[in-house]
DNA sequence: TGTACATCAGTGAACGCGCGTTCACTGATGTAC
DNA sequence: TGTACATCAGTGAACGCGCGTTCACTGATGTAC
């Protein structure tokens, strides 16, 4: 977005940059928000391509328009924005489970509609799904064991909501948060294989294969005894 | 394992440490081949903490003991190390598959078994596994689609092995791939899990999870009319 | 076995580069009167 | 409304550092005679 050469940038610098979409609308406030905003949406566009650890900070300043001093004017260190990504993401990713939950999904058709709403939240928030991914096995290890941490929570709200499940709620809760993490673990590994395909064919076949998946997974749960 | 002065690093030159374990017994051949190891070997070690692409040609010709430049003597850049560290690694995976194909399994405890030699397996190849599951998913492309390929031919190995079970044996090819992938992905979540975990308690609590999760699956199987 | 020459793994110095971080600064926005 | 001062987001120059890569070199090992 920015050209590299000190002379053109400074005749795109940051302050006719601002004035194009503000005009004198804009409290400083709302001025230093945006530059924020601006920071992680460069962050998470330089993810798509690296992993975290790689990132250097000047890179994302040179993204988001502005000086790499004005980093610290928002972020302590690279590190702190790191877990502003993570938060963000699983907040994206809490947003799509809540919705999933309130749309009362029709019994028959859980394993599908539920695969559905994956593929699609996946393509809607490509990146930051394709951050936790690559980030949840990762160098920096503040990072993972955040992402560990929010994992961990999805997957015992998920064991909750198993146990309203007729066959399920004679189930030991070690059992429920068990079979919770046999599906987090395969929407995370499809969540996965979705980041390298692109073209419609190969979305549709992962889904299927998807369904087939969680369907030989929930057959299994019918004839398990939980002790 | 080197200090980092220039004057005491002369000290304990390469020439003086090879001649500690060799003598001169050694020939030219075999000292190059020692270094190759010492840099596959010190590769591997640093990437114990850090993601492959956080790791510099320079800190691993220090941790081998040689200086930057001999590096271009063994390999052509950092990514065709990665390549080889690759190929060790499910060379060292490959062997512990073929170990438990060649043990005859008790068919009551497949997957007692099967869990027991995973989590030995990791455990002393402690290195490799961790290699394997961080770049599974992270930045350098080439070693990504590596070691993807290479988990896609261990699970169709895994689904011809499946066929020969008295129930799936009439599965079509398709569903035995799928099986063997939900099988595979299970294993790398469980090796992943292994890898933070170091006290016996907490290994037995993921062998116990990891047996009860496998057993939901197979449970499942049994009732699975493949179509 | 002894000598003269070739090979080549490893050295060490040098290079230009992008990095994170610091600092005094600028000038628009905000506030007090 | 107008003026004087305070605030502070963003600037641009500077720093020291570790990086990957190149190069001519050294000296032990290997080979031909």
């Amino acid at each position: 977005m920015n050209s590299r050469t000190p002379s053109s940038r400074s005749e795109h610098s940051s302050r006719s940059r601002s004035r194009e979409k503000s005009r004198d609308t804009l409290s400083r406030e709302e001025r230093k928000e945006a530059t924020r905003r601006a920071i992680v949406a460069a962050a998470l566009h330089l993810l798509a391509e690296r992993s975290f650890s790689a990132l250097s900070l000047r890179e994302v300043t040179r993204e988001a328009g502005i000086v790499p001093a004005a980093f610290y004017r928002h972020f302590e260190s690279m590190e702190a924005l790191g877990l502003v990504l993570i938060d963000e993401s699983f907040r994206a990713l809490r947003d799509m489970l809540r919705g999933a939950r309130a749309g009362k999904l029709d019994p028959n058709r859980v394993i599908e509609s539920s695969v559905d709403i994956l593929i699609d939240g996946v393509q809607q928030r490509r990146e930051h799904w394709r951050f936790i991914g690559r980030e949840r096995s990762t160098g920096v290890t503040v990072l993972r064991y955040a992402i560990r941490t929010e994992i961990r929570l999805i997957t015992s709200e998920l064991a909750i909501d198993l146990a309203r499940f007729p066959n399920l709620n004679t189930w030991t809760s070690e059992d429920l948060n068990i079979l919770a993490s046999v599906f987090v673990n395969s929407m995370i590994v499809i969540a996965e294989s979705l980041e390298d395909a692109t073209d419609p064919a190969s979305i549709e076949e992962i889904r299927r294969v998807a369904v087939k998946q969680l369907r030989m997974i929930t057959v299994g749960v019918a004839g398990w005894r939980s002790s």
